[in-house]
DNA sequence: TATGAATGAGTTTTCATTCAT
DNA sequence: GATGAATGAAAACTCATTCAT
């Protein structure tokens, strides 16, 4: 065996594993656009692999069916998103004021993740739940992540005195209920991108002091 | 030039009338069950027609597809509901009491309503968007509808001068947005049925106060 | 048993038959409009019925299927035009222009007789083949009847030495074929109504000289 | 932004289109030959796939429906058809010999043609009406063709003075619908096939001289 | 007897998946 | 490994025919 062949061998299968990878974030790329343009149920294997012009074949090297992209697409964003929030911020507010501020910051980083991945956020929001019973499931988690997060800040401030005494749970799931209704319209189109701070910052103000006077 | 035979019965066209409009409710009904069970993409017309003993062919004389059926169930559904609420409460609220009152009496309202409704309110709510781009569209109709009534209140209560000051548009989707939340737990069986009423207590009085002290 | 009772139930009697007639003639009548307007087989039963507003099983009351009233009309079809056509003409003709004179009567005759038969003339002229392998034959029969009575006529013609020498096999099929043409064209609207009989002498003259000069 | 991923040798690229064509070709070959043996209407697409083992979806892939390969199947008739007789045969006789050559050139030139597309001759002679509305709209136009031919050269031959005034349009129809007749005896099998050359000669006589002495 | 709602066997049609190239 | 033609199981859909009223 020599030498030299053996290198290009090695090259060989380097380039053959990146065309790989290449090809497979593509499908899921296409997939993506498919699942947000047609809906998860109405895209057909053929419509993903057209999107990019690979044989239908090939889209089977890469993913055992339809549901399996989608579980992957899933993953990748739930990966993302939770990477985001678990490093739980260090400090705990300590009053009013820096707990809004906290709040205020948690939002604009929320905003931050859901932009860069507008898509798949808006297919999960609008047809997770329709796609799976499993990946309803996961969905659920991940929301019920978010309600134990802010039931988590909502009791401290509670016990702190700088919150009042109420259903923290009920309002968790409040909070979040509103700002999923937010990111419904953001992502939809019906709200403009650049408002979204002002809305953010809107919503944190009505969850402080309601909006009674 | 049309030839007519011998004239039927008046009576025996009621009957047939009646006849096909008890298949057609059976129709529905059995729909609804099949759908919520087992989801509507999962749901084949073999399974709605079977849920009830009917043939085949009865089915695609009352509607032209599984798309056809579920439509018209979202109209009787959107129907129910709305009728509950377009007729506006006639006295406006001036004060905060009676506006809090006029709110817990409308949500008191809206449980009753989805409570006879449950099943097809949890279909709608959880796969709505998911059957069709035309149905999430009367989807969103409802919603919106919703989300204006809570601003038109709203807005009158700022005027009136016992609400603050604040982006009604967006304190109201997030209204709408907490509502539905706390729907989707309650109908999807996380609340316990008989909590309902103190959660939307809960909710009425964080959406007045917040959770601010 | 009263005697009025009896002519009661008498008169009951007739006319209940009256009406039964009435009602199968209507649908074959209203068959025939919709096989010529939309074919034989894209007709329907439901189109047949619902054409003179009477209900599915009011059909298969008078016909056994759809075949069972194709199969009617065309034996009424049949029948009227062999009716025309067996009596043969009495004297023969006996010189070239009495021959003549005698196959242009014999035109005029069928384009009298199937002027008053327009439809199912047209129906079964083309689509009569198609139909079932029966009435293809029962057709082909009609047709041979046809080439028959021209076969006499010629070798008659020309035994007499009022006829060249030919295959009058082949030649009367030749007529019988130029007769379907034109009747096609004429049936089928090509052809103005009024220009029937001018065309049936140009196709006498054509047979007996050719278009040599 | 289309993926394109590694592309395919041309050698597979062709192999594969030529497979297609071979699926293709042998499907409609198939399609001929029962719509012949059962007729079209009495086909289903499972007895066409049928016939050369191939999958229902397989049918599918190539053509839209029933009606569609039938349509495939009769621009290929036709346009074989025409092909033979578009190309106008260069000189124009000069003379009733030449013109009665000509005639009898151009027949035995249908009858060859005719011959090596006998099973599909027969099919839309027979059943080309029923097919379809439009189908016999094409099926018409093609004999329109003839009959235009047959008429511009009989024009030519009354203005050349080898031919005798008449209504050459009625004359023309009247040929190809003596053709028609010829035709369909002989493809349905009333006919020896070694007789149709003659049969032709006689036609020709016959259109020559008619059947006067 | 007439009716038209209901029926379901029989077809068409789709599309995820396989597999020869 | 990539490809896309072929596949066929499974679903949708049709419509002649039955039958309760």
């Amino acid at each position: 065996m020599l030498y030299k062949g053996s290198m290009v061998s090695e090259l060989r299968k380097r380039s053959d594993a990146e065309r790989r990878e290449r090809t497979r974030l593509a499908l899921m790329e296409a997939a993506g656009k498919v699942f947000v343009r047609r809906g998860y149920h109405a895209t057909q294997v053929s419509h993903i692999v057209g999107e990019i012009d690979v044989g239908q074949g090939t889209f089977y090297r890469h993913f055992d069916d339809k549901r399996a992209i989608a579980g992957a697409l899933f993953d990748q964003f739930a990966e993302s998103l939770l990477a985001e929030f678990t490093p739980m911020s260090a400090p705990l507010p300590s009053g009013v004021e820096q707990y809004r501020e906290a709040s205020l910051a948690a939002a604009a980083r929320a905003v931050q993740v859901l932009r860069s991945q507008r898509q798949l956020a808006l297919l999960f929001l609008r047809q997770g739940a329709s796609i799976d019973l499993d990946l309803d499931g996961q969905l659920a988690q991940i929301l019920d992540r978010f309600v134990v997060l802010a039931k988590f800040h909502l009791d401290r401030a509670i016990a702190g005195g700088f919150a009042r005494e109420c259903d923290s749970e009920i309002v968790s799931q409040a909070i979040v209920g509103m700002a999923l209704r937010q990111l419904d319209l953001w992502l939809g189109g019906s709200i403009d991108d650049r408002r979204v701070e002002t809305a953010a910052r809107e919503l944190v103000e009505f969850a402080f002091r309601g909006f009674g006077p």
